[in-house]
DNA sequence: ATGGCCTGTTGTACAGGA
């Protein structure tokens, strides 16, 4: 084995996704599969079918309801830990680590509400919040972390370039592709001069999407997209990065996540 | 770009997603 593939996929809901969960296995063949909005708790988490994927190792920051995240894995894991950002316990971050020496974090950052004012609306106040600390996290132990080889994916919730939504002019109030936000998300970026895998091998102008909404049933046709779920590394990764792809066709299947997988490719 | 949708809850409407 001389590379792994790793997958960042918000299920929306892992115990009714677990026949796309199959389908992704058969398409992809992922060594590692991030997902976020679990919307379990532990008792409720799906264990055995998942194992029975070929993932026997698993870390869950599972809760009743909202959130979650898991990474499932088919090589073992190390030092599992979980970030709280902002203060609240609500399963938004695990953190493990694979091959010896490749950290793995796990994110899931606030969607944020509809209102795109921090005073008006307290869940995009906690949105800000959470990618300030998570910055100021970062960057406070920069001397530290520099030297690791880390992953970042998830669903970060922001689209932040022009060709990661099908209108920015249309979306640039829109909660996900607003200045403050995409300010916030950029600061994360420099605090340990991350690197974009996919924009790596789909460099811009393409648009890229990895989320379509519920609501609109002609999402194809239309394609109103915005790239919300992200894989990023630190740039001691980079010249190992082999392929990154967009997993369209989950989004076609029954009962499909309103998100699709996306997938790195990564040497050893 | 709103909302025609989706999911979980201790539910039989509502919250939250984005």
């Amino acid at each position: 084995m001389d590379s792994f593939k790793l997958v960042t996929w918000n299920v929306n809901s892992v115990r009714i996704r677990l026949a796309p969960l199959k389908l992704l296995c058969q398409l992809a063949n992922p060594d590692i599969v991030c997902i976020q909005e679990v919307k379990a708790k532990e008792e409720d988490f799906p264990f055995a079918e998942i194992r029975g994927l070929g993932f026997e190792h698993i870390a869950l920051y599972g809760q009743a309801g909202y959130n979650g995240v898991a990474i499932l894995s088919k090589h073992p894991l190390k030092e599992i830990e979980q970030c709280n950002w902002v203060g609240k316990k609500d399963a938004r971050h695990i953190r493990a680590t694979v091959f010896d020496d490749i950290e793995i974090n796990d994110i899931y950052i606030p969607a944020g509400g509809d209102v795109p004012d921090p005073i008006e609306n307290l869940a995009f106040a906690h949105k800000l919040c959470f990618m300030d600390d998570m910055a100021e996290y970062f960057e406070q132990h920069k001397s530290e972390l520099q030297n690791r080889k880390m992953l970042l994916c998830g669903d970060f919730n922001v689209a932040p370039s022009e060709n990661d939504v099908w209108s920015h002019k249309q979306l640039l109030k829109i909660v996900s592709h607003t200045p403050v936000e995409v300010e916030r998300l950029t600061r994360l970026f420099q605090s340990l001069d991350f690197v974009d895998v996919v924009r790596q091998f789909y460099p811009e102008p393409q648009k890229i999407y990895s989320w379509w909404s519920y609501r609109n049933p002609n999402w194809q046709v239309n394609d109103k997209g915005r790239r919300l779920d992200h894989i990023w590394v630190t740039p001691n990764l980079r010249h190992r990065l082999l392929n990154a792809t967009v997993i369209k066709e989950l989004r076609l299947c029954g009962r499909p996540s309103d998100h699709v997988p996306v997938l790195a490719e990564i040497k050893l």
